[in-house]
DNA sequence: ACCATACGAATGGTTGAACCATTAAAAAAG
DNA sequence: CTTTTTTAATGGTTCAACCATTCGTATGGT
């Protein structure tokens, strides 16, 4: 069990007083005073410290758990533990913008694209043999659950996330990488049911994955980016017909 | 015997009262029973139709308030207030990953290219008339604060920001416009002081300007993109200069 | 000596009642 | 009619107790 770090708090003191705790917790930890993995006085203890009562303490320890700078664990060696701030608050702040916001489909797929292109350009600029031989391989069982017909269309869509998300990875950069799943994600939550089986569609995104992973081996990003750019095109303007016909058939 | 599947269950923390309370008035706000500017019932009242205490529900409530999904005003009329998430919350999160180091500054800067360049080719697909005339009269205001030298240097940033959001702006993509505007605010919090005078510079930005512009104004979406991503890509290589200068010197 | 079980202490989670601080609306004063 | 004062509603804070979970340790049987 980590030792307990006391770095000398001070009494809390502005309008919301909880608020202030949280400042200076969070400044402690963002100036290193805390590390990741330190531990907090047990809520009895820091209560004392800050001379407020462990009600208004729970409020502060509950916003920066939110915040994702602590980690709350119960029972005996428990407590508060100082974190590292993940990519899972960024995720879960676009998620509720995405779901509440007014934000227009159309809007979220050419987000979309603009995503999935880069990436697939600096996975062309970036990728090493490994990635390549890997990509190539995901790109084979692709081919065969293609082949299996109808039957392999699950499997289908599930290398196809697969290779995405690999390419994400081979594009080394975080941000590229979280932005493509969050959205994806939330894209999906809503429009998996527009991912109907047909053959000619199943066709049409081995053959956009065949180019993508083609650029990628050949070291050529404009293509990469191109192919990447379709392949998502497609499955918004599928998206927008079916929306369309839905509208329709409420009429 | 079948292969033992794990599908990624969430971890089952439903222990806990006040995250059911805020899952319960998360759902109807994202599902509209609860729309922007309704009122929630007083704590005392609430308290009751969930059954729990007071201190329970206060901590829900200040995750949702944290959430950016309720705002809370104290004194007769007070309460809960519901809001529409909007990009405070967003940018927050990112501000603590980029201060925790959680997010390369080099990842972020890439990401920016990669959106400013996007921005920059819808700009040029969609630009009307009139927003050309916009974009051309802001140019004009820089140049003119170019040519007033290093005393218009500030004027002259300021002027280059406004060009920048504009341009956000007449891309008709409010995503590209809030990750723009989220990126630009947290990345020149931190490095403005690289952003130190230089005739040299202020004629080089001023060019790039003059090409983004042009771009947009005869619709060629391609030597936009190219023109904003190499604007933002020299902010980029100074700061890093800067910033291994910065290094040796702390040795 | 070893292992399983039961206990107990540490720690977060929850409760209820009371009081403080702020604010807007109503009442009183001019 | 305007200004001031009062009052009531509402969030903010405190205190004291008890519940629930977890882990180390003591206990006891083999």
């Amino acid at each position: 069990m980590p030792d307990r770090k006391n770095p000398a708090f001070q009494k809390a003191k502005k309008n919301r007083i909880f608020q202030d705790v949280v400042d200076q917790i969070q400044e402690a930890i963002l100036e290193k005073r805390l590390k990741a993995g330190d531990m907090l006085p047990p809520e009895r203890e820091l209560r004392e410290t800050f001379n407020i009562s462990r009600g208004t303490l729970r409020e502060a320890l509950r916003v920066l758990e939110h915040k994702g700078l602590i980690e709350i664990r119960v029972g005996t060696g428990g407590g508060s533990i100082v974190r590292q701030a993940g990519m899972e608050q960024l995720s879960e702040t676009f998620t509720l913008m995405l779901r509440s916001g007014t934000l227009p489909v159309l809007e979220i797929s050419e987000f979309r694209e603009g995503v999935e292109g880069k990436i697939s350009r600096l996975a062309a600029e970036r990728a090493s043999a490994k990635d390549i031989k890997l990509l190539e391989k995901l790109l084979n069982k692709a081919k065969r659950h293609h082949d299996r017909g109808r039957e392999g269309w699950q499997d289908f869509l599930r290398m196809d996330r697969e290779i995405h998300k690999t390419l994400a990875a081979v594009s080394r950069n975080s941000l590229f990488q979280y932005a493509a799943q969050v959205i994806h994600d939330n894209i999906s939550r809503y429009y998996d049911r527009f991912l109907e089986y047909s053959p000619g569609r199943m066709a049409e995104n081995l053959n956009d994955l065949e180019e993508m992973i083609g650029a990628v081996r050949d070291h050529l990003p404009e293509n990469a980016a191109q192919a990447a750019q379709n392949h998502v095109h497609r499955f918004t303007l599928r998206m927008r017909k079916k929306e369309a016909l839905l509208a329709d058939h409420h009429l």
